[in-house]
RNA sequence: GGACAGGUGCCCGAGCGGUUAAAGGGGACGGACUGUAAAUCCGUUGGCUUUGCCUACGUUGGUUCAAAUCCAACCCUGUCCA
């Protein structure tokens, strides 16, 4: 690639954002003169976005500081039709009333990541039922639906892999791409939104809405993916038994969320410094050059800031000093994750495997008595060895609290009030 | 609308009257080893008031001492035909 001109995309390649561009020449031009307007859409199919997400909130990110403006896209609308990109499987149809709670739930981690404002590099939200909801179909047909031919939607990625696995395409969800392209269009035409990005499984749907733009006469729009996320060794990336890695407090706590990244494999720790942090590149590259055990250092930098970007500096702050008190020294953390039980609770003694229950470290009494075989569980870092064991008021430490914990990494406090 | 094939646990997939809470694999969780890593090995993987009981093989009924397995209707999916 010849060498760009513009911050943004010299940023963005380095750090190891780009996987795919329509005209990166023509980016780069725009991009040089802070005159990208460049949107990234988000399902509101969870109360939150998790970790998958915030690839493409960092490139807004930089988008932004490099200087150009950033739309956040919610799908208010299309959600509620639901998009087979990269999913071997229908969705379940949402209700309204949920997608709007979700809505409000993702709006909060881009106030962390983006300025909003009015000015011309202050990022703005937007929700695509604003155009969605009101439209008539016969009209839409005519105007939109007419630009599109069957023939190739049948050959995109997102069509083609559930007719080749035999799995259905209902037409709703086949029209999906008709509404995405038709969401880059409009925020064309209302906010001069020149560039649509998102994850590498958004390719078909964004290089179809610059078609749909020739078509109705927008100026040449344009697309940038970047990867999708694997850990080094090919799992995705935020899903585990336990739930998401997600980015909102009420999901998952900020300590939690600090745990997520310390626990990044070895070989990941500098591509994730550079996607998830925003380090210089230099002390990045000084980190990740670390080897063996030392590289526990920079894992726990990674933490830190990935952490600080999406909560805050003192809850990551906060996080990382649980962390060393709890694994390092082995001492008591009085800020570990707390559950507040009814004091009666304890004065009726607690049976100890519903207590694991309700710390939410197990998912039902019979797990946690399958944990107690596996020598799982402990209390005040005291195995439970008798899945009869109760919790008393003797258990109760110093500080007013009662610690399981699941493994030598989960740990909650029960706090009685 | 017609013919045929199919719908099994988180996912894939075997079973095709009793010994089946359901082989095998994947994933996940726990243990050992380590560095709160990876790889490897071991264990677990429906629920409960747990030596027993309850719920589960698309749905609802039926046959049988006994059904994921047989029958009927219905729902859904795929292929071909109209």
């Amino acid at each position: 690639m010849t060498p760009q001109k513009s911050d943004f995309l010299r940023i963005l390649t380095e750090r190891g954002f780009i996987h795919q561009g329509s005209d990166m020449a023509g980016i780069d031009d725009l991009a040089a003169k802070g005159n990208l307007i460049a949107y990234v859409g988000y399902d509101c199919t969870a109360p939150s976005l998790h970790v998958g997400s915030l690839i493409s909130i960092m490139m807004m990110h930089w988008l932004q500081s490099t200087g150009n403006k950033p739309i956040a896209l919610m799908g208010g609308g299309t959600t509620r039709v639901g998009d087979p990109s990269g999913k071997d499987e229908s969705r379940a149809i949402r209700s309204i009333a949920e997608i709007e709670a979700n809505k409000e739930g993702i709006k909060s981690v881009f106030a962390k990541v983006l300025q909003f404002g009015s000015g011309k590099s202050d990022a703005i939200m937007v929700d695509n039922a604003e155009w969605l909801a009101p439209l008539n179909y016969i009209e839409f047909l005519r105007d939109v639906g007419r630009h599109f031919s069957v023939n190739r939607m049948l050959t995109m990625d997102s069509a083609r892999m559930r007719l080749e696995r035999e799995q259905e395409l209902s037409f709703i969800e086949f029209n999906y791409m008709l509404l995405q392209s038709y969401d880059y269009v409009e925020l064309n035409r209302r906010y001069a939104c020149n560039l649509q990005m998102g994850g590498s499984d958004q390719w078909g749907n964004i290089v179809t809405g610059i078609d749909l733009g020739r078509r109705m006469g927008t100026p040449q729009l344009y697309a940038l993916t970047c990867p999708l996320l694997t850990t080094a060794s090919g799992a995705k990336m935020g899903k585990t038994a336990s739930g998401a890695i997600w980015l909102n407090e009420e999901q998952l706590s900020a300590y939690e969320y600090w745990q997520f990244w310390r626990n990044t494999e070895d070989a990941d720790v500098g591509r994730f410094l550079r996607l998830f942090t925003t380090l210089p590149m230099a002390e990045i590259a000084k980190l990740a050059a670390l080897q063996g055990a030392e590289i526990n250092d920079a894992k726990k930098v990674l933490a830190t800031e990935a952490t600080a970007l999406v909560h805050s500096r003192e809850k990551a702050v906060a996080a990382s000093l649980t962390a060393q008190k709890t694994f390092e020294q082995g001492a008591f953390a009085v800020d570990l994750p707390t559950i507040e039980i009814p004091r009666a609770d304890i004065e009726n003694e607690l049976g100890a495997l519903s207590a694991f229950v309700t710390a939410g470290l197990v998912k039902s009494n019979s797990d946690a008595r399958r944990q107690v075989q596996g020598a799982a569980l402990r209390v005040n870092d005291q195995p439970v060895t008798d899945e009869k064991a109760k919790l008393r008021r003797s258990d109760i430490g110093p500080d007013g609290v009662i610690k399981l914990s699941l493994g030598k990494k989960k740990h909650v406090l029960l706090r009685p009030v």
